[in-house]
DNA sequence: CAATTAAATGACTAATAGTTATAAATTAGA
DNA sequence: TCTAATTTATAACTATTAGTCATTTAATTG
């Protein structure tokens, strides 16, 4: 009898739409200031509901956060596909990066509150838990292109795959959530760029970049 | 008469030993769940008392933000402050950031706090507007070094060094910030690198900055 | 010393995360 | 079909805490 594989289905259905409705509330006033009164009544149910499918407020945000990385990983999955060395599949990987971040401010703000105040991940949280796992997909796929790279030679033999993925990762979410929550402010004290040219800066770090893990360097070790 | 002097100094003080206790509750429970009861029990004050001082919980954090904040500008002085040629300079400041972060990361945590959650800053808070100056204070450390570099010859001469200082700035925070709050997650997933081994990813992070930015580049441009 | 001003208090309010006893709905077994 | 068991939902409740305010205490002035 099939009850029991129903039952879960209905269970999943609803954890999607309480996430559908708590998308909207913590979208439009922020996590903090979002209640779960709030994010109950949007959903039409009651607060003691949401508390059945997930275990407290930040379970719920990591819901939210959970949809966007798999977004992110899937904008990196086909940044990938595209046919061209490893150092082009890697930019094209930061590119969708940062192509996310202006798509999806939202889910973007709910990645950096991920990033920044989530130490430990509590594996009992399915969403936290989740979350992590497809943080790690996102660093593969960084790994992948370095490899890959590195075997057409279009990046330095020298590198270490796994701790330049982890670099190139903490490097552009760092631009990336600075020119998000900062930019307005540096555009202000340099008026020589306006927030308009806020993406010149994003082309900028990734010409850097490129150019730190391009081969023929003096740099280059060994 | 020298009265009001008195009195705002005396107000000055009072401020200060409420951040001395703001700092041992925030820093031993968290910015979320420390309480302003703790903090005025810790200041041997009441709780009313702390809102003559600070407009509300934020503001108390951000006077401890801004303490860490003039900690750091002083370790960028003194790194700037080395004989050396501006990709020195430069190397020296994101190393201070790094010894900072190592060497305080309570302060370096109130930083990230304010660096991916307060996007406008009222004028009228004089603690955000103080973490604000300092911050561009530490940024104007970062632009100076690498204008000593380009007219010395050893950083590239066709970078803008206001972009480039916004960059390696988001830069060198993220992958700190990574380190500080996921280190040991990476630490678990990639068993090649210890937990100990993070300041490995550092140096490694600071090599193929500077690779980035010397001279004699293919990328380089015009 | 009275009057005025400033500093401090602690009881109070309002808001809200999370709990729980109760009720409604669903399912299974006889 | 009826009843017991189980699952799902509710809304009233608790506990916590940020921030306020009327009142008290202390300092200053004339």
């Amino acid at each position: 009898m099939g009850i029991r594989e129903r039952r879960q289905r209905e269970k999943a259905r609803r954890c999607n739409d309480i996430i559908d409705a708590a998308e909207k509330v913590f979208f439009s006033k922020g996590m903090e200031e979002a209640t779960m009164e709030d994010v109950a009544e949007k959903a039409e149910l009651s607060k003691g509901t949401l508390y059945l499918y997930f275990k407290n407020k930040q379970e719920l945000y990591l819901g939210i956060t959970k949809r966007g990385l798999e977004i992110l990983t899937g904008m990196f999955r086909d940044a990938m596909a595209k046919r061209g060395k490893g150092i082009e599949k890697i930019e094209a990987v930061g590119r969708a990066y940062f192509e996310f971040s202006k798509k999806f401010p939202d889910y973007f703000q709910a990645m950096v509150y991920f990033d920044a105040n989530v130490k430990y991940v509590n594996p009992e949280d399915p969403n936290a838990l989740a979350c992590a796992q497809q943080g790690k997909k996102a660093l593969q796929y960084c790994i992948d292109a370095l490899e890959t790279g590195i075997k057409d030679g279009s990046i330095r033999p020298d590198i270490d795959p796994h701790k330049v993925a982890v670099i190139l990762w903490g490097q552009t979410m760092g631009i990336l959530q600075l020119i998000s929550v900062k930019g307005h402010h540096y555009a202000e004290i340099f008026e020589q760029f306006g927030s308009e040219n806020l993406a010149v800066i994003v082309d900028y770090a990734f010409d850097l970049m490129r150019c730190s893990l391009e081969p023929g360097k003096t740099g280059e070790k060994k």
